[in-house]
DNA sequence: TAGATTGTTAATCGATTAACAATC
DNA sequence: TAGATTGTTAATCGATTAACAATC
């Protein structure tokens, strides 16, 4: 069943959309999806599709297409969303309270511990039952608890501080919402989500565009 | 001096990170770099900038390296951020709010002219002097003010709706943080900010570093 | 001049697309 | 069976890396 040899990048950079595009068929209680009808939906050729999923079991059937179901419940099992992970905010700024509020994230298996900062007025505060703390406290703080994944909200200036941090208390993952690239060793995963660089990006081709 | 002759999109999407350290090193008064040391700070290798340099100017210099002031506006200028764009954002949730108040992007020449939502307790509510207003007075704003980027920050049931609003009012470019590929003429820029996508992500090599 | 580093071409690598036999 | 669609190989395309002559 598994075929897992490092499947490339590209084709994991993929695997999310397919995920979402699953899952609401799945809530229409549709069936089967051929590759062609996938591609018109993702956007990707039928083709590429084929290919991509190939690289993990066999859901597809020649003359039918692909189960549903079963294809939807192997890529949430490859993506690793069906099991339970705990994670800190650190930064309770208007980023930070955002993430802690988006609720939609509850769905992929993740749960939000705490989150700390430094402004006094904001610690002791809760956000969804989620507590704010002092930045001082995360050391002990995840002693006591392990936490999988730290997400970084904080000025761009103190990133690498607090990376160093959370890398001293276990974390292994760490989802950077700093405009900038944090160091830690490369067993650590870091996922940056730039927004500077996606919105010079967007500016780049609008002016493009006008060409 | 132009050579833009279509630049691959793999280029585009590096030329954000560039500009990021180039401000840096002009910030810290560096006059030279030769595409070994960019290399170490973008962790892209020296051949490949040199590669993705050559597609604009010359502004390296053999035997020395390359003039920063002199690239570092030259990628500004590039990227078009040497130019003002208006934008509105239309959702005044946490991740709306979160994005007006985040005034670092005003260095990449972008003003936020308005907020737009359907609750009624937040409208005529002001974020750092942004006012929010009611999201039917969107198509009259719009006429009135010629503004380039829409920025999606509702749900991902009104995304679409939302797009056709900003495209009516010639809107040329959505920044779209929905979780959904929202539909639109391909002549409108759309930059997608999945952050679903990216946890997804993130778990799914936080999985594969435990085998 | 000698040393360093770019600009640029050629070689390699990897990803995408096309094609079609296998098979449901 | 006939039609449809996958699985998979081969062909193409594009991006990266290597190499080195040009030149500051």
């Amino acid at each position: 069943m598994e075929k897992n040899k490092s499947i490339s990048k590209v084709v994991i950079r993929r695997l999310p959309k397919y995920y979402r595009h699953l899952e609401e068929l799945v809530k229409k209680d549709v069936d089967v999806i051929s590759s062609r009808e996938l591609g018109e939906k993702t956007g990707f050729t039928a083709s590429k599709i084929r290919q991509d999923l190939n690289h993990f079991g066999d859901f597809g059937q020649q003359g039918y297409g692909y189960n549903i179901q079963e294809l939807y419940k192997q890529i949430k099992s490859i993506l690793g969303l069906d099991k339970e992970y705990k994670a800190v905010i650190i930064g309770a700024g208007n980023l930070g309270q955002a993430i802690a509020n988006y609720t939609r994230f509850d769905k992929l298996g993740f749960e939000i511990k705490c989150i700390f900062d430094v402004n006094p007025k904001l610690i002791d505060m809760k956000i969804r039952d989620i507590p704010i703390r002092d930045i001082d406290e995360i050391n002990s703080f995840l002693e006591m608890e392990k936490i999988h994944i730290g997400i970084i909200c904080v000025p761009k200036r103190n990133a690498q501080d607090v990376t160093k941090k959370l890398i001293k208390g276990n974390v292994k993952a760490i989802w950077n919402f700093a405009p900038i690239d944090i160091l830690a060793p490369s067993n650590i995963i870091i996922e940056n989500v730039h927004l500077n660089e996606s919105l010079a990006r967007l500016i780049y081709f609008l002016n493009e565009s006008d060409d």
